[in-house]
Formats: C-alpha cells, structure tokens, sequence
DNA sequence: TTGAAAGCGCTAACAC
DNA sequence: GTGTTAGCGCTTTCAA
C-alpha cells in the first residue's frame, strides 16, 4: 500500500509542500495554482493522512460514539442518526458496543478521549458520578440521558409519557397497568416521572405491574401479570416489551386493543409492522444523532463547552393497538 | 485537555524517550526500568497517542467497517459482531453507513484504506470492477458477498435455500412462490441459484412471483400478488419482506400456516417476534464479522492477503408460520 | 541496556 | 502568493 503524499503531489504539480497544503485545506493559493494542485491531487488518487494532520492540528477529524447495545434497533438509530452527519461533514466516527456493561463503557470513554475531537455518549449505563470523572466536558455529547454538568441531546420523555396516558384517558381507560423498565435507569426515571403526574387523578388508576428487563421476553413475562390485573390497557417501558406484550396476549387470545390497548414508547420502526400495529411514543433517535454530532463539532449555535442542555419534543403516534375501553 | 507525552513520562520517570517507548511496547528494558517507567506512566494517566504511533509504524490499531443500513438488523448484527471482537483485540472501528449508495461506498473505501489497518466491506452494493479497482486485496474482507480477487467471509446461501425448499416439500407443498429481491445483488442471485436447483424437481413448481425491495413495505406488497397465485408456500427474500408478507396476509385473513406457508430468510432477531413466529432461514451474521476481523488482522490460521473465501454453513430454523399444505 | 537523533506525513509560522 | 523550515508524539535505527 504505498500511499501518496503531499510530497509526491508537490513534485508532480511543481510547488512546494506547503502550496499544496494550502490548496487543500483552503489556505491563500492563485486560483490557477490551485485549481493545478487538485487536480494533479485528483490524478494522483491522494487521501490526506489523517493521523499526520491530526498530530499537527490537535483535532482528529474522527469522533467516537458509544451505544450499550447496536442490535437494539433505538440505538441503531441514533447511530444513523450520527454517522449520516458526519458523512455530510466529513467525519470519521469510531463506534464502541458497550454491550450493556458500565465498565466498557468507562473504558471506551478513556480509550477515545484521547484519539478523538469528542465523545458521543449514548444512553450510558454509568452513574452520574462515573461519567463525571471519566468524561472531558468539553468534548463530550450525552444522548438520551442528562447529568448536571454535562451536554446533552434528549427527548421529553416527560411529556411523552403524559401524551400517552392521556391518549389512553381519552379512550375511556380508567385502569391502565404501567410495566416499567431498569429501575435504576435514567430512562425509566424519566418515565416515572411522567405517570407521576397522575397521581391525583381521581378518575384514573395507574397500575404499577412490575419490572422487567426492557425485551421482548421482559414484555412475555409483563403479559400475564397485566392479564391478571383490572386494568383495560398497559404502557409499556418500550416497544420491545410492548411487543412482547402482544405476543403473549395473542397467545392468551386477548385480543388488542378490544380486550387490551397496548401503547409502546420509543418508536423503533418495528413498531408499525407489528400485530397489531402499534401505538408508541415516537421519540427523535437519528435526529438526536445529529443535533449532538453539530454541538461537538460547534457547528450550531451551540457548542457542548457551553453544557448546552438540547429537549427534543415527542409525539405520540397512534396506531391499531391502542382503542376505545371495552 | 492536556494530554500526557512520552515526554513527560520520561521526565518523570528520570530516563530517555526511548526507553519508555521500549518499556511500555516490549523493548528489551532491563525489568526495575520497566517497572517503574510503567508505574510513572500508570501514575500520570499516559495514554499513548495513536495517531503519532501510526504515523511511524504505518498501522493505526484501527479498521474500517462499511455497511449499507446499520438500520437494518441483519448489517446490525454484523456490526456487532465486529465491534465486540474489536473490543477484545484492542482494536478501534471506523463505521461508515453508505445508504445503501455504491458511490458513498466507494467514496468510504478510498477514505478509509488509507486511515485504517484494513476494511471490511459488507455487502456491498458496488459491482464486482468497481470494488476491485477501490479495494486492495491485502487489507480488505468481504463480508456477506463474493467477488473474485478479494477475500470474505459469506454464508451457503444456496444450501440455505435448499434447506427451505426441502422444508416446505416436506411438508406437503408442491407450489412454493418465491418473492425476489432486487435481482442484481449477489445475494439475490445465490438465492436464485439455490432454487435452479429444483428445476428439475417433477413434483415441485417453482413459481416467481415478482422481484421487490427487500423491505416490510416490498412483502407487503407481494402479499396480493402470492394470493392471486396458486402458490401453497412462499420463501421471501428475506425476513423483512416475510414480515410484511405475513402483515399483508393477515389483512387479508388468509391464515397463515393454514392458508399458506411463509419462510423468510437471515433469521433476524425479530423473525421471533413477528405473528406468527417466522420459520428462516439462519446467517451466521455476528460470527460473519468476528471472523472477518480476524482474517483481516491475521489474527488466525489464514490472513486476508491470501485470499481466504470462508463459506458458513446456514441453518433453517423451523417456526410456526410455516406447517402442512392444507 | 540505554540515549541521541532521525524521521513518519502533515500544517503553520515565518520569510521572501 | 509561494517556499523553507520547524515541529506534532511517537518508534526505531544507531552508537555508546
């Protein structure tokens, strides 16, 4: 593999290094002697080291961006989401599976610290304090969680969970089962926070059924506590356990949304191809991707030095799963 | 963000650059050096710069992976796989989302050989001419496809398919509809070949259906058009199009296995999900990337720079939307 | 065994 | 506007 370097396109094109540096990179060249260099640079097939360059500007040109899990569709867009951007900006991303593990996760920060412009922290499984300690405020992007002191892009889980409860209220459900997720999750405290708000509504009861793991097989196991209970419809800690849920009241031949409303919550586009399809909680994942992708590159208003603080909206969407209280 | 140098270690460490170099990446250093220069680098939190490592050894410690759709979950699970033996090799992976867009592929494949120790290039969209004049043979793998010339890791999608056949004939049926994808990839054109193979076959017809995108909305699709044949059977192209024949089907009440018998293809995690659960056929997908990364890094018995073409077996996985012809 | 010094490919001062 | 030169942080000859 012997690549070409500035050396070799200076040669051919007659200049210096420098001159063709600066035609590279947008320094002050004649027209003429530029449009020569790019095109000698074109002939030639040259591809910048990036790792030369970086040693020199202190900035990389890569980010990295770290998911607990790429198989879970929710993370597998906002990975999109991520590298759709960089695409447009010219942005390498390294991408680091945690696979569910705090402890990688710490490591995967302090390995990219180092080798990257900035850090894309999804959803972490971390504590607060962890991240705090591990993480550059700098240059890093939380998506999908926020911890005081850092940047961060996330949904309005909040008012997500009030659309949805009051969807179901509106419907005439007066008993509605909520299956939550990892306690312990930011995530899931978001939620809580949401059906909270109902507390003092005298004509609604919410049923807190259990805690499971946020998969189909957690929503499997939630079916038949749900089936056991009053309730005449469950929200669901995602679409996952939401189309667990379906699966096992099919098996139970209850039938949804006539003998249940199921809604879910994330939207993952499996959702729509569900049976029935299902009413979730969409919440922006490649967006979210981007927008934290610009804050680390300071290429919005905003820049993540600043603890910019970005609340995506949410927005129900309302399919078959969810109907009238029977 | 002040990082720590060789410099400072060997200033703290009271020896020369050199020796810190060699004590930390396997030098001959007498041991009580080693010791302490690796105690002073543990103490000041040094992390070796990779790209100034790079920039001397020619390697990066990095490698690029490209994909079509990380959306997808069948090209999510390859990356899984790649990312977790990354992990465990100490190795960093570039993630390039194409889009499904050859040029973008080939735009990453220029980009990315010249950033990274290696590519792994998964089913690539580009023809066979284009990829071999993008790639170099020696530091890229194939993934999930095969071209002459270059080295991959694929699955038997032709016995894969035969496994399917036989299934479904097994089971009773004698006219299976096969719903194509898009007829220029690779992929498409093994599955195809799989089903020449009963061309022959007195007590079997093959009927083609039609040729779609290879997405829920392409099954659905389909679904009209499999039930206007005589078709007892159908195989999809893969399993989303299954997904969206099984929607389509179920709109309709044609039930299914009773009415007809679906198969899908690459057993993605959400092949389970689905109503029924889908019978499909199982890619090796995440062991697929495992494998690729070693080849690339010569990790194993073979080495990408011979041109390995490794062949993994595929293996039907029997659910309940397929069952007896009525 | 250790240190001094020469670069890897590139950009950014600094001269011209 | 262009060329010369000094490094960025690291590894690796080559001497000592």
């Amino acid at each position: 593999m012997v690549r070409t370097t500035v050396q070799d396109v200076a040669r051919a094109a007659g200049v210096s290094v420098s001159t063709v540096s600066r035609a590279l990179t947008g320094g002050s060249v004649s027209p003429s002697t530029r449009e020569a260099v790019v095109a000698v640079a074109h002939r030639l097939g040259y591809q910048p080291n990036r790792a030369a360059r970086g040693l020199i500007t202190g900035r990389t040109g890569n980010l990295g961006l770290i998911v607990p899990d790429l198989r879970n569709p929710f993370f597998a867009d906002v990975a999109k989401g991520v590298t759709a951007r960089a695409r447009a900006v010219d942005c390498g991303v390294f991408i680091s599976d945690t696979d569910e593990d705090p402890v990688a996760e710490l490591e995967a920060i302090a390995t990219l610290r180092h080798n990257t412009d900035g850090i894309l922290l999804c959803s972490p499984r971390a504590r607060d304090a962890e991240l705090l300690a591990a993480a550059d405020p700098e240059n890093t992007v939380l998506l999908h969680r926020r911890v005081p002191g850092l940047s961060s892009v996330a949904a309005d889980i909040v008012d997500g969970t009030r659309q949805a409860v009051r969807h179901l209220r509106a419907l005439g459900h007066r008993r509605i089962a909520y299956v939550s997720g990892p306690e312990d999750s930011w995530a899931s405290r978001q939620r809580l926070a949401g059906i909270a708000e109902f507390q003092g509504d005298a004509e609604l009861e919410i049923l807190p059924v259990v805690s499971v793991a946020p998969t189909f097989d957690g929503g499997v196991l939630a079916g038949d506590l749900v089936l056991a209970s009053t309730a005449t419809a469950v929200l669901a800690y995602n679409d996952l356990v939401a189309m667990g849920l379906l699966h096992r009241l099919a098996a139970r031949a209850a039938v949804v949304p006539e003998r249940l409303s199921v809604v879910g919550y994330d939207d993952i586009s499996f959702a729509a191809m569900s049976h029935p399809p299902l009413t979730s909680v969409a919440v922006p994942k490649d967006r979210a991707g981007a927008i934290g992708l610009d804050l680390l590159l300071g290429r919005g208003s905003m820049t993540a030095a600043q603890g910019a603080e970005v609340i995506l909206p949410t927005t129900l969407v309302v399919r078959a799963s969810s109907g009238p209280a029977g």
